[in-house]
This record gives structure tokens, C-alpha cells and sequence, in this order.
DNA sequence: ATCAGCATGTAAGGCGTTACATGATTCA
DNA sequence: TGAATCATGTAACGCCTTACATGCTGAT
């Protein structure tokens, strides 16, 4: 059982541009990032550890600062890790939504309750979607920057998506929206 | 700490239309739930068996059969527990995907990689697509059929969705065409 | 006869979240 | 002075996957 821990390829991907400490990396995860991938403070300080370890990463002394503060500096044998896996073309594609499978099973329930989940679902896009809209406006100018051309495509990725979801809202909520069909379980 | 299986929800919509063994369960989720969730033996069985428990469900004698089958049946108690969890409009919605995680940090490795994971996840949306273009297929005669409604609901999404991400790719592949500019970390 | 598929389950272990514990600093 | 944020970590627990273990049945 092969050690597969995505969360490591991020934090090395980050460390791969700037040092930085656990809570920086949390606030990167937290950022654009979160889109397509998502990380806890639980699972950052104990990978760190084990990659430090490893030999993936090392600790800088943070001079400077009163306040504790931890760098993390990633190693050669680190960047060699990270291309190895950028290089690997197979990768797990995974999506879990709950709304869809609530849908799904909506045939049990009146079509009130569908149409609720199908509205909260339509207004978290939505919300999302303008933050997306930022980003994108601001690596849209840099984009002969190879890093913000990647950060543009997966940004990119976002708002195609989200506005075929809004699209597919608007569809659901057209053919849910026949209410005198009730159907209780 | 509540427990908050999702498999669970997902056997007991199974399970609202028919009486079905574990077997069975994990044939309906590698279907067209398979988009949106997943379930292995390793869950499945273990689900059932504390909802078994838990009085949400209950074994049901196979008297035809030879071969060992046993077959769950939903409880009026099971029923409560899938109707509270439909009607809550909150819903958690995740999506993990790795060939986004190595576009963002490709700008570290030359452009011919971040085109192969492209070319790669193309290839898998178009042949799961044209899967789900299928099943839309064969639930579009009968969508005043209450299920097959939500059913189509969440085929339409995939297809919306995943013709989305074919756009994407195709914007992707011209971005990244230019091969002339080759970063090498 | 043999292989694919039917059918049930367990065991080990990885991954991740939430909550907790602790304390410093900054700003209103 | 008190709240928010910075900052690091641990502990408990839950969930899931993979691999294993077992045996039957039907088709070629």
C-alpha cells in the first residue's frame, strides 16, 4: 500500500515557489486551491512532519520574528518527488455531492424539497463563482507567467464549470417546477 | 460528533424502491449514482449491518435461492431517517481532483506534461460521457415517471457538466499549445 | 474443467476532520 | 481589556479503500 497522500504534493507544490510555515499553507490551501482540493491544519503539521522525516522538506530557524514561526524549505530530493508526480499522467478524479444524490433520491419526496436543494446548491455556485471571477481578472493580465497561466487554467476550470452548473440549475428547476405533481413516500 | 455516513443515505433511497441484497446495492451504486458518489464491499456491509442495529433496515429471509442471498428491507424507521436527511436543504459538495491539483502546480514543469494530464482527463470525460448520454437515453420516454425525473436530473447534470469540461479542455490544450516556451523547475 | 461473475464478509491501515490545548500579538 | 487573528500542534474518532478469505454457480 503505497504511501498516497495528495496533500503532500500540495504542500510541496507551494514550498516549490517560497518557504513557508504550516498556517501560510493553510491560507494558500484555503485560497484558489480549495476549488479542487481542500486541507486541514490536522492533516498539514502532521504531513510536514513525516515529510520532513522523509527528507522532503526541512526547517528553517525563523530569525526575525517573536512570534513562533516554522519555515518550511523544500529539498531536492522534495522538488524530485513533486515533478515525479506531476509527470505521472494517471490521477483519481473524484467529485461527492450530496445535492446530486439528494436529487437522485427526491423521487421519495414532494417536489418542494428537490426544488430546495436544487436553489441552495444554485446560490453556494453563484457566491462561488464571483470569487472565481476575481481571481481570474487578476491573472488575466500575466499570463505569459507560466505559474499564473497554470493558476489561470485551473481558475478557468472554476467558472466553466459553474456556469454550466448554473445552466443545469436552470434547467432542474424548470422541470421541477410542475408542483401539482406530489408524491409522498 | 454525529455520524454522518452518507453510504448510509444512499442505501436506504436504494432500498425506498426495493428490497436488495449488498450485492445488488453495489451494482446500483457503480451505475449513474457512480458520478456523483462511491461505495465499496468494505463500506456497503458494514453500513448495513449497523442500520441493521440501528432498526433502519432488516434482513429478510431468501427462501428461492441456493446461493446465500440476503436481502435488506427498508424499516418505517429507515423511511423517517431518509425523508429527515432529504429534507435538509444543507448539503456538503466536494470535488477532488487531482489533474487540477498538477495543472496548478504544472508551471513547474515543462508544458508537455501539463498537456499530457490534459489529453488524459479528456479521454476519460468523453468516454464517460457518451455513458451518460445512454442512460439520458433511455429515461427520456418517461419523465413523468416521478424517479426517472430525478434520475434525468442528475444524468443531465453529469452531461452538462462534463460537455463543460470537454470546452475547458479544448481551451486548455490552445493555451498550453505553445511549445516554445519550456520551464524546467 | 475452468473461469468469470455472484455473494458475503473481515482486517489492516491510511486519510482526514473536528475539537481541543496553548499561547502570542495586534488593533479597536 | 478584550476580541480577532496568528501560530503550532495533538487526540479521538470516523470513514473509506484495498486486500484478503471463502465458497457457489453458470457458461464455454
Amino acid at each position: 500500500m503505497a504511501k498516497d497522500r495528495k496533500i503532500d504534493m500540495v504542500i510541496l507544490g507551494l514550498l516549490a515557489h517560497e518557504d513557508l510555515t504550516g498556517y501560510d499553507i493553510k491560507k494558500r490551501i484555503d485560497g484558489a486551491i480549495s476549488l479542487f482540493w481542500k486541507g486541514s491544519f490536522g492533516s498539514i503539521y502532521p504531513a510536514l512532519s513525516s515529510m520532513e522525516k522523509e527528507g522532503l522538506v526541512e526547517k528553517k530557524a525563523d530569525a526575525t520574528g517573536k512570534r513562533e514561526r516554522i519555515f518550511y524549505h523544500v529539498t531536492d530530493k522534495g522538488i524530485d518527488c513533486l515533478k515525479a508526480w506531476l509527470e505521472d499522467e494517471k490521477a483519481t478524479n473524484d467529485l461527492k455531492y450530496e445535492t446530486l444524490l439528494k436529487l437522485h433520491f427526491g423521487g421519495s419526496v414532494d417536489r418542494a424539497t428537490s426544488l430546495k436543494s436544487v436553489v441552495a446548491f444554485e446560490e453556494e455556485i453563484t457566491e462561488k463563482l464571483s470569487l472565481l471571477q476575481l481571481y481570474k481578472k487578476n491573472l488575466e493580465p500575466d499570463l505569459d507567467n507560466e505559474d499564473h497561466l497554470h493558476y489561470y487554467l485551473t481558475v478557468s476550470f472554476g467558472i466553466t464549470t459553474y456556469e454550466a452548473y448554473l445552466k443545469w440549475c436552470e434547467e432542474a428547476k424548470k422541470l421541477l417546477a410542475h408542483m401539482d405533481k406530489i408524491s409522498i413516500i
